[in-house]
RNA sequence: GGCCCUGUCGUCUAAUGGUACAAGAUCGCGGGUUUUCACCCCGCUGACACGGGUUCGAUUCCCGUCAGGGCUGCCA
C-alpha cells in the first residue's frame, strides 16, 4: 500500500489563520502517523491579494508551529515547483487539454456583458444568477480575450465518500460551469488545485468544510483528466464564540486571536496552541491534554467530528496554562527572557534569580508573557508600586512593622532560603504576639508593589537578602 | 432564494437501539487549603432542538419542522 501524499494549500494574502493551521495540523499528523509525505505549497494565484510578505509570515507561523514540511519551498521535492503562478505552463496545457476533449470550453463572454445580465434581476435574485452557457457549444476561436470553462453535464450526480462528512451525492444541476482558467490565464482556485493535486500524487484531501462544495466539480475534473480521485476530509468549521465566521474583524470585537503569530507573540507555547486546535473537531476520550508525540500517535479522521464549533478564549487558555506547567525552569527560563527583554528588563540568561523566579510565577501564569508580567518585580530596580495598594497597606503603623522586620531579616546568617527566612519571621512574629496577616500585605506591597503575588518567603528567597532590606526599609520610610 | 453540511450541559468533546439517574474537560457557583493571588482538593448547577414514524424499546435509525453554519466570484 502506497503511503498517503497530504497537503496544506494556503493562499498568501495576510497571516496563516488558525483554522488554517489547524488544517494544516490534521494534515501533518496524518503524514507523520502514516510515515507519507506533507507538501507545502502556496496558492498564490490571487494577484490583487497575493504578498511576499505573506507568504513569509505562512513560512514563520509553519516553523513556529513546528510542522515542517517534506516537499515544497524551501526544501524543494520532485512535484515543484510549490508556488502556483511557477506552474502556469502546467494549468494551460491541462486546460487545453479539457477542450480538446470536450470537458472545458472557451467561453468570450465579457465580464461586463455578464454583469449587466446578472444586473438585470431584480436585486434579491441576483445571488442565484447562474452563468446561461452563452458558450458552451460554440466553435469559432475568435480572436478574442477568453475564460475557459469547466463543461458540466446537465444531468446526473456526483456521488463520493467523505472521511468526516460520510457519504455525498450531489445532484450536477445544481453547480454551473465555473470558471477554470482566467483570461490571463492564470488558473483560479478550483482549477489549479486539482491540477496541482493530480499532478503531486495527493491521495488525501483534508481541508475546511467550506470546500464542501467544491468537491464535486472537482472530482469531474479528475475524472476527465483520467486521474485517481483522493479522498477528501472536510474538517468542520471553526467559528467565533457567537457562532459566526471567524473574519479578522468579527473575531477582533470578539477578542479572539486569528493569526497564528498573535498567539507567539502573547507567548503561548507552539504545543498548546496545536493541542488546543486539535481539540477542535477531534478528540480521543477524556483526555484534554497531549503532547505532539501523543498527537500524532492517537490522531484519527474516525474521531474527528463534522459539526462545526466555537472557539473559547477560557478553555484556550487553559489549555496554554497547563503546557506552560509542564514545562522545566529551565525551559521557561530560556523562553520568557525575549518577554522580559520587550518590557526593558535586560534579563541575563545566567542570572541565578531566573529559574527560582520562574518556578514562583509559573503556577499564577497562562503565557509567558503572563509570566514577564509577573515576574518583572523581581527584575526591576525598585518594583512598580500600585498606589491603592501602598495607600491602604503601608500605613504609620505598618511601617514600623516593616522597620522591625527588616531587621530580622538583615540580622539572618549563613544560608539565608525560604527557609530560613520563614524561621525567623516566625519567631519575630510569635515574640510580638502577632500573627503572619499582619505583616503580609504591608510586607508583599513593599517588596513586590502589588497585593497579588508569590508567597512571601519564596519572594524574598529570589530576591535575596540585601534586596529584601533595602525594600521592605524603603517602603517604610 | 437555491444547494450542501450540522444540531448532546454556556463551550469543546464522550458514549449508546435496552447495565445509564447521558460521561469528561472548560467556564460559572459554593466550600476546603492558605500570608495575598494562583495552583491544588471537594462539591453543585447544567444537555440529547421540536414533531412524527420504524421498533417490544430511540438520545442513538428514518422523515418533517425549526435553528445554526457554509457555498452561491475571472477569491481561496
Amino acid at each position: 500500500m502506497t503511503k498517503p501524499r497530504v497537503r496544506f494549500a494556503p493562499s498568501p494574502t495576510g497571516y496563516l489563520h488558525i483554522g488554517g493551521a489547524r488544517t494544516a495540523l490534521f494534515n501533518w499528523l496524518w503524514a507523520r502517523k502514516t510515515g507519507g509525505t506533507f507538501i507545502l505549497r502556496i496558492e498564490d494565484t490571487d494577484q490583487e491579494r497575493s504578498t511576499d510578505e505573506a507568504v513569509q509570515v505562512i513560512f514563520d507561523s509553519m516553523r513556529w508551529l513546528g510542522l515542517d514540511w517534506d516537499e515544497g519551498p524551501h526544501v524543494g521535492g520532485d512535484c515543484g515547483p510549490y508556488y502556483q503562478m511557477q506552474r502556469l505552463d502546467l494549468y494551460r496545457e491541462h486546460a487545453e487539454r479539457l477542450i480538446r476533449e470536450g470537458s472545458a470550453y472557451r467561453c468570450y463572454c465579457t465580464r461586463e456583458e455578464l454583469e449587466a445580465q446578472r444586473n438585470k434581476l431584480p436585486e434579491k435574485k441576483r445571488a442565484h444568477w447562474v452563468y446561461p452557457g452563452t458558450c458552451r457549444e460554440r466553435r469559432d476561436e475568435p480572436n478574442l480575450p477568453f475564460v475557459v470553462r469547466q463543461k458540466l453535464p446537465r444531468e446526473g450526480h456526483v456521488a463520493y465518500t467523505d472521511l468526516v462528512c460520510g457519504d455525498m451525492n450531489i445532484p450536477c444541476d445544481t453547480m454551473q460551469d465555473q470558471v477554470l482558467m482566467r483570461s490571463n490565464g492564470v488558473p483560479l482556485y478550483n482549477f489549479g488545485a486539482v491540477v496541482d493535486d493530480v499532478t503531486m500524487g495527493v491521495t488525501l484531501v483534508a481541508r475546511g468544510k467550506d470546500h464542501l462544495i467544491n468537491t464535486p466539480p472537482q472530482i469531474l475534473l479528475y475524472r476527465a483528466l483520467d486521474a485517481a480521485v483522493p479522498q477528501f476530509a472536510h474538517l468542520p468549521m471553526m467559528l467565533t464564540p457567537k457562532g459566526e465566521k471567524m473574519s479578522k474583524r468579527l473575531a477582533d470585537q470578539q477578542g479572539i486571536d486569528v493569526p497564528v503569530g498573535k498567539y507567539r507573540d502573547k507567548g503561548w507555547l507552539p504545543d498548546a496552541l496545536l493541542n488546543y486546535i486539535a481539540r477542535f473537531g477531534w478528540g480521543s476520550g477524556d483526555q484534554e491534554i497531549f503532547s505532539r508525540d501523543e498527537l500524532i500517535e492517537k490522531f484519527d479522521w474516525s474521531h474527528v467530528g463534522n459539526h462545526d464549533g466555537r472557539y473559547d478564549t477560557k478553555k484556550a487558555l487553559w489549555v496554554s496554562a497547563e503546557h506552560l506547567r509542564k514545562r522545566s525552569d529551565d525551559d521557561l527560563s530560556a523562553m520568557v527572557l525575549p518577554f522580559l527583554a520587550s518590557r526593558g528588563l535586560a534579563v541575563s540568561p545566567t542570572d541565578a534569580r531566573l529559574a527560582p523566579a520562574v518556578r514562583t510565577v509559573r503556577p499564577r501564569s497562562s503565557t509567558l508573557a503572563d509570566m514577564a508580567d509577573a515576574m518583572d518585580f523581581y527584575f526591576r530596580d525598585e518594583p512598580a508600586v500600585d498606589a491603592k495598594a501602598a495607600e491602604k497597606f503601608l500605613t504609620v503603623e505598618a511601617k514600623g512593622l516593616l522597620t522591625e522586620l527588616a531587621a530580622v531579616v538583615e540580622g539572618l546568617t549563613g544560608e539565608v532560603n525560604e527557609v530560613a527566612y520563614h524561621t525567623a519571621v516566625e519567631a519575630w512574629l510569635v515574640s510580638k504576639g502577632l500573627e503572619i496577616k499582619a505583616v503580609a500585605q504591608p510586607a508583599r506591597v513593599a517588596l513586590t508593589g502589588r497585593t497579588a503575588s508569590p508567597g512571601l518567603y519564596e519572594v524574598m528567597a529570589v530576591l535575596g537578602q540585601a534586596v529584601t532590606v533595602a525594600r521592605l526599609r524603603k517602603a517604610a520610610a
